[in-house]
DNA sequence: AGCGTAGGCCAACACCTGTTGACTCCGCCA
DNA sequence: TGGCGGAGTCAACAGGTGTTGGCCTACGCT
């Protein structure tokens, strides 16, 4: 937010190329996988171009995975409304950006794509659990992290045959609940007594 | 269950070794970063020694990643001890023999390694799901796929920081609710009205 | 018009990968 | 005791990887 005062570069056109490759190969491939001359190849450039405007490829994963996802404030929304408002918008961001899928399917076995991913959920779905209940809103976010990201997973990297079939409505439809409930439900402390799930946004003692 | 009428050959120790170095790798680094010579290292033999019992990497990993769940039945038991048996089993599970680990890690990169956890997910968690739902079980033991796969990436894999510190017994009272509702809730089709987590295990129309 | 410099390409490096084939060694059976 | 087959080792292959440095080219300023 500092340093964007370099005038335009000549260059620019092949950076964005790179970097728009870069993205692509991440995310079919892996981090070990795609390589710089696969991703050279894509931007139609020598890979000692890559090398030039991005150092290495740690660096160059770390430029092409940037992301903002971009969510909605959710103050003052019912849970409901909330829950189903972020399961759509994640969806929609997932299937409009090849970000997340670079993310999900490097961070698996890269350390620092890893803690990108980390970096993200603290920075930007944690303030969203903040807003929505003021109690443990790191495990709230984590739990919907983690429901999240496993339906990403199942619909888009294994591709689960029913998982993907789904419309993305009634996906949202069968998902929202459970976020719901990680977003303002309760939890009997340690669960001797048989669970339930509270019919209205029950705040927690 | 047909071809083991073989009788213990003289390198079965080995074949073992090699076929337990395999699972460590690949659940630590993913298919590709699990080198055949790393693996033989472990094992304290000759990479060549790996080609000649087990033919390539590719069915390398076919004979590591071979899994059951071992899921209980299930049949007969209320929905709510119902999931938190599931998630609980599938936590110890997870925790007690790496190979999960290596067909997470593997299958996310690699197609062999994803078309392996489609068949365990449809070989293995759809039965459950139909025991205890006759309304699309096969739709329910996705999304209960969805959120037990999401979980065990977030706490083993990305290692969310709120995920990894919770107790397994919380993990179990805040996931198992979304559980039994994949497993045996219902929802409003299209999702326009406000929707609900029934209170108790209302069956589908 | 001349020139500095940034953009770009080429060839090579050192290393690592899966995989192969020839070789040695040991234990078992005749 | 001889030999045969399986267990294991060694060295090499062909190809691919990230990365480097030198070279050429052409734009844009003066």
């Amino acid at each position: 937010m500092s340093e964007n005062r370099q005038p335009p570069r000549r260059s620019d056109g092949t950076r964005a190329a790179i970097l728009r490759a870069a993205r692509e190969r991440f995310a079919a491939d892996g981090y070990e996988r795609a390589t710089i001359r696969a991703i050279a190849a894509d931007a139609n450039i020598d890979p000692s171009m890559v090398m030039r405007y991005y150092g290495n490829k740690e660096r160059l994963f770390a430029a092409a995975a940037e992301f903002d996802l971009r969510l909605p404030a959710l103050t003052g929304v019912h849970p409901d409304q909330a829950s189903e408002l972020l399961v759509g918008h994640f969806l929609e961001r997932w299937e409009g950006d090849e970000t997340l899928m670079a993310l999900l399917r490097a961070g698996v076995t890269n350390p620092a794509a890893a803690e990108r991913m980390r970096e993200i959920f603290a920075a930007q779905l944690v303030p969203v659990a903040e807003r929505l209940s003021p109690d443990r809103p790191q495990v709230r976010a984590g739990l919907v992290a983690s429901q999240i990201l496993g339906l990403a997973l199942c619909r888009y990297v294994l591709r689960l045959p029913p998982i993907v079939a789904m419309e993305r409505a009634d996906v949202v439809a069968w998902t929202a609940p459970a976020v719901r409930h990680y977003l303002t439900g309760s939890v009997t402390e340690t669960a001797e007594v048989g669970l339930q799930v509270a019919g209205d946004a029950g705040q927690v003692d």
